[in-house]
DNA sequence: TATGAATGAGGCTTCATTCAT
DNA sequence: TATGAATGAAGCCTCATTCAT
């Protein structure tokens, strides 16, 4: 979380924000397409049609560059379990997850299950990532029962905070699920996962 | 699956294959350590004990290894599903697996939660992987619906197959989304996550 | 000696004069700091609060600046050694010399003990260094003879010049030991250092 | 001090301890011809005849080189001052190591007056360093004044403590600047050097 | 005049792999 | 069979220098 003033985002010319994403985008690119490991800087710089050094002026080195990758996606998983609250259809929004997930060439979007599930192994050796890793559950997690608890005249279930808390959990294991399912078998028959989902965030979603 | 000859283990002299299994054994240590990138084979030949050059005699190379990890820890998991159907209460299984998983130095398992999520990554980008994967993940899921099957004189549930499909793969989401949460916070109260379990597996043994 | 027209100071505008001292009084600051080589542009152009871009505009390349720096930096010694002719006691000059070079911090003097050795060592390696270095040396023994020359009715001691020409020697490698001790051991006894040069400038002094 | 273990001169293999003698001879040439920090690992790879990276098998990295030179050449300064007693003239001493301190190409010899300036600015900035030759110069100290404490009855001089205190800080300036006046001025006139430090240390020398 | 973004070469270091012994 | 020395390619990063603005 603690960034480098010179990096911090409020303070950063347009220009600076610019190379920035440029930089962040090429690297998503290449860790969805090598890993966090087997991308070299030099992909990156490639992939941002720029030198390896320029990187440098913007990012200090490699790690942190993960790190604000592991920050953006995390962000994104919160706006995918946002959008699951929001839909009329939470089924529908989880096939859309997986769909997007296991997409090969996921260009326009952080969230990808490779990079979701590199990061999670990440998390059980390096401390930074851990961290992030720990403080995006927690809000994932809060979002899941704030969407179970949501009152009945809101349009909600109305789960009562001692059930939600287990649901809440049982929820994420079926996300995470999924995208371990979206990157070990990105061709599994949507139909017939969507029964599937269906079937078990009824139940999970039932008092 | 198709091995180079030289080491398929049929031809191999007890010798050999004792050697091969040293060799797996460090490598499986190191990769959980490191992971797939990070651990060198002068890592692996130090926890063999033996030279850098000598594991060249008995694997081509670094990805033969990780190749051959992979599928040992496919069988791992089989195991652990068959354990899964076989043992009195499916839920203290999982929960014994999540353990398992999570625990720091899993010296004495092939099976490990980071290892597990990297090698999913992995079949992301790597053929031979996403073959090896499929191919367990194939036996795995036919493990779920028998035991989901099983007929009730034999003491299983004797659920119907149309049903069982769906059902299996809600349970391969579940302990693979297991599989994260062991990595991704494995101080996660037991308690609780036993609870939500326990209220999930038996709604989908359910008929 | 031989300087790009360019930056002949004589045909120096006074804004350019002005620049290169304030680039020249960062990039001591500098070198001081870090040494020749480990001094990045980069910190000189931030301790000149400059653009790392306009210093091109004063010196064709890093090297100038150093060689700018050693011609500045003997001119101070011919000083310091003035100041050893100009001052009541001899020793009390030696003594602020040492002081001098070893503070840690030197910001308002140019000569400085760290400089002083490098720049010795580069001549060795240098022919343009080696040059300056000569020159500065010329000027800085011929001083010393001076001094110990002149007459006893102008307040010197008349020493006779085929022995100030071995004296002016010895000098020279008292003082320059001075500088070798003040970058060594910066926390050496001062009293101790001053009894030991009061004893042997003494001895040099008499005929 | 402290090394390594697996660096330990008294456990390393012959053929280990022959490989380090020849990195150490290639990085003493290489820094006396480029300087400690304009020599890389390539040319001091070079010089030994080895691929680079084959040095990292013998040292952790550049600066332990650098400390190892550093020490060698803190041993053959005590060497030399050691010689400088047991010489039946110690101005045939000193002029013997200002001949061969300002040979241009000292390829025998660990000490070199480029070298130890170096080394002595470098004790400016690196903590490391500076502890070296802290160290070193004790025992260099130490030995000075052994030798003009020597009875005289064992052929020495006898001289008091209190006296050879003072003494042997004069005749470390005294040396040290023999060093730095060979790397500014190696050509210097020997006889005349010869003349004045013969002057200079029986001056020391007397009670 | 001044900036600072951009480059490219080069520095240090690691590591999979080979090979003489 | 076994060693571990040796290599060379590649990785990360820094920095003097240039150039568009």
């Amino acid at each position: 979380m603690s960034r480098d003033d010179k990096n911090d985002e409020t303070t950063l010319s347009p220009r600076a924000r610019e190379q920035r994403e440029r930089i962040l985008a090429a690297a998503q690119h290449c860790f969805v397409k090598y890993g966090f490991h087997a991308a070299s800087m030099a992909n990156i710089a490639e992939a941002a049609a720029m030198s390896a050094g320029l990187i440098y002026r913007y990012f200090p080195n490699k790690s942190s560059i993960v790190l604000a990758i592991i920050e953006r996606q995390s962000e994104m998983e919160l706006e995918d379990i946002r959008a699951l609250g929001a839909s009329t259809d939470p089924v529908d929004a989880l096939m859309e997850c997986f769909v997007e997930w296991s997409r090969p060439r996921p260009d326009m979007r952080i969230m990808n299950a490779a990079l979701f599930l590199e990061t999670s192994a990440e998390a059980t050796r390096d401390k930074q990532v851990a961290n992030a890793i720990h403080h995006a559950d927690e809000l994932a997690c809060t979002e899941f029962r704030q969407w179970l608890e949501k009152p009945a005249e809101e349009g909600g279930i109305g789960m009562s905070p001692a059930i939600s808390e287990r649901r809440s959990l049982a929820l994420m294991l079926l996300v995470e699920g999924l995208a371990v399912r979206a990157a070990r078998d990105p061709k599994l028959d949507t139909e017939l996962l969507r029964e599937a989902l269906a079937e078990v965030v009824h139940k999970l979603m039932e008092e």
